[in-house]
DNA sequence: AATATGAACAACCGCACACGC
DNA sequence: GGCGTGTGCGGTTGTTCATAT
């Protein structure tokens, strides 16, 4: 038996939102609260809107101080390092940006900031003949211009230096057939390799405690429900700002270690000498084949799966700690 | 001027987690 | 511990507007 729907599909309104309705839901909320029932909350106020459209309509628009467009550069540099370090997780980067909403900062990436991080796909299609032949492509289907990654390619070297970390028998373990690394990824590339010594902790996934054990409900519980509150914003330094104006440096070395680069790709400065991507070409559409995981946290059975897909979990909550902390020094 | 295409944004959908019973 | 329900989240779709042809 599927699950119940949350409201009656064929009673309630859908699509734009009227003035009125926004008045509404926005006087009543003001006034009473959302009594944390957002499901009953639309028969009190007589609004014809499912509650889930009722919550969506609150957070992301009429909710008090809340920003729409106008990203400053600064944003786009904080968004494009969360996004290398953390993926999709957008509700986590929209709490490093007071005022905007994580949809706000999806629909920003999905349009504006991916393209002008990547460049556009057709140009380095026609600029790259050999991608077609090299032998990571075949796993793409080449047809389909949309394959543009859906994660950072700057991601894809991290996870890939990760592999060769973790595996040493991966293929990835041999420099030989890497794709060629942009100057700003070669950074990157160097600055981690220069980590990978035993008193990193970066490196040192496996050691990470699980749920339950001591350890990991003393030390790393606190700290990532530190990390994930919104009681915090990011400096330039990224340095976190409790709400207690206490500081806590996370230690995020691959975000800020490689911020003059960023910023100067963000600002589509060529002076690093890249037009093009040559790393684009050569794993263009291998994501699908990669795995972002080390083998014994990848579930082989949904290994058509991409990471972030909860299926090849084990527990999300557990697995967002553990991303945070491969890539944060979070002790 | 009409149409096609693309960009930007709003809203919806479905899944998974949290929590109370 | 199992179940049902509300909520949060990320992916996707729909709509509108701008620009190109």
């Amino acid at each position: 038996m599927g699950r119940a729907p949350c409201c009656d599909k064929e009673n309630v309104k859908r699509g734009p939102w009227s003035p009125e309705e926004d008045a509404k839901l926005k006087d009543y909320i003001e006034a009473f609260g959302t009594g944390n029932n957002w499901i009953a909350l639309p028969q009190k106020i007589g609004l014809k809107r499912c509650g889930k459209s009722c919550r969506l309509r609150w957070l992301n628009y009429l909710r008090p101080n809340i920003k729409h467009g106008g990203f400053s550069e600064e944003e786009d540099n904080i968004i494009c390092s969360l996004y290398i370090s953390i993926g999709s997780r957008w509700s986590i980067i929209a709490a490093q940006l007071p005022g905007r909403t994580d949809n706000d900062i999806k629909n920003y990436w999905n349009t504006k900031l991916k393209k002008k991080l990547l460049g556009k796909r057709k140009n380095f299609n026609m600029n790259s003949p050999s991608a077609s032949s090299s032998q990571d492509t075949k796993l793409a289907d080449p047809a389909d211009d949309n394959s543009l990654s859906n994660s950072a390619m700057e991601r894809l070297q991290l996870h890939m230096q990760l592999q060769n970390l973790q595996n040493p028998f991966s293929v990835f373990s041999n420099p030989a057939v890497w794709p060629k690394l942009n100057p700003l990824q070669e950074k990157m590339m160097q600055t981690l390799q220069s980590f990978n010594d035993n008193s990193n902790p970066l490196f040192q996934p496996m050691t990470i405690p699980q749920p339950g054990q001591g350890q990991y409900d003393q030390l790393y519980e606190p700290k990532l429900d530190q990390i994930i509150s919104t009681g915090f914003e990011v400096q330039d330094s990224y340095v976190v700002q409790k709400s207690d104006g206490q500081q806590s440096n996370l230690g995020v070395q691959s975000a800020s270690t490689f911020q003059p680069e960023l910023d100067e790709f963000m600002n589509n400065n060529n002076a690093v000498g890249m037009g093009e991507f040559d790393c684009f070409k050569e794993i263009e559409g291998s994501r699908d084949s990669m795995m972002w995981w080390p083998n014994d946290q990848f579930d082989t059975n949904s290994a058509s799966s991409n990471s972030w897909d909860s299926a090849s979990t084990p527990h999300q909550s557990d697995q967002v700690y553990q991303d945070f902390a491969l890539r944060y020094n979070v002790y």
